[in-house]
DNA sequence: TTCTCGCGCTTGACAAATTTAGCATTGCTA
DNA sequence: TAGCAATGCTAAATTTGTCAAGCGCGAGAA
């Protein structure tokens, strides 16, 4: 079940979709092909090379560490991808948030849990 | 010229010769085949994968950190406390999220990003 | 000497990463 | 409406990591 290079591919897609950028930005900006960023999205590629992985994260903003962790790869002194905690794979499935998506969203889940307690 | 891939490959037998071991008993040790280790070391391979480095790091009781340099690949680092914190921020806002609840707030992000007009 | 065993090394094949080129769709503008 | 540019995607081609098999060499035994 949800084998794992899946939630690299998540994260990329939704941290690109963040920024509001196509493939051809982000191969602009990276000098990755949008072909192969393609498919990095959509988990085809098992084990992307650090250095890109390294350009996407300071493009995304996002730490180099966790797209690592994300690929499976060994990073030092830190828990692997599998032992993370809840909302760490909660955070990997919504990638990086910004300021205004990150209010929509509590106040959407405030909404949502002052549905459920009225049951 | 300086060619770093050089100094991955002397290191690594340096250090296999420090422990005084054959390239059949790395092998046996971690999986990678001899042939390849010789070719590692003679630094005709470019980008080792990250897995092996970390495996002969193990091995050889050398920082991972090291090896990764010598490949000239970006030195991934414990998680940073600031991104920890930024995380953890989030984290605390929104609180221990259900399985529903976590599907519903992807849910609700796709829509919102959805929205949003592309370049 | 000859046999054998472990050694480092090379070659050939295979798989997977990455790129190039191109296709289909969508939206925009004249 | 037609045309054009941008977007996501994929098939083919290229590059490169990785391994299985095998070669030649040196050191001991018999």
């Amino acid at each position: 079940m949800a084998q794992n290079t899946e939630k690299l591919g998540a994260f990329l897609a939704s941290a690109r979709s963040t920024l509001d950028m196509s493939l051809r930005a982000v191969e602009k900006e990276t000098g990755i092909s949008n072909a192969y960023l393609s498919q990095l999205e959509h988990g085809r590629i098992k084990t992307p090379s650090p250095r890109n992985l390294y350009k996407l994260a300071q493009l995304y903003r996002v730490p180099y560490e966790l797209l690592m962790d994300l690929a499976r790869y060994p990073i030092p002194k830190a828990p692997s991808a599998e032992l993370q905690a809840a909302h760490d794979t909660f955070a990997a499935r919504i990638g990086a948030v910004t300021e205004e998506e990150e209010e929509a969203l509590v106040e959407y889940l405030q909404f949502i849990r002052s549905r459920r307690r009225r049951r």
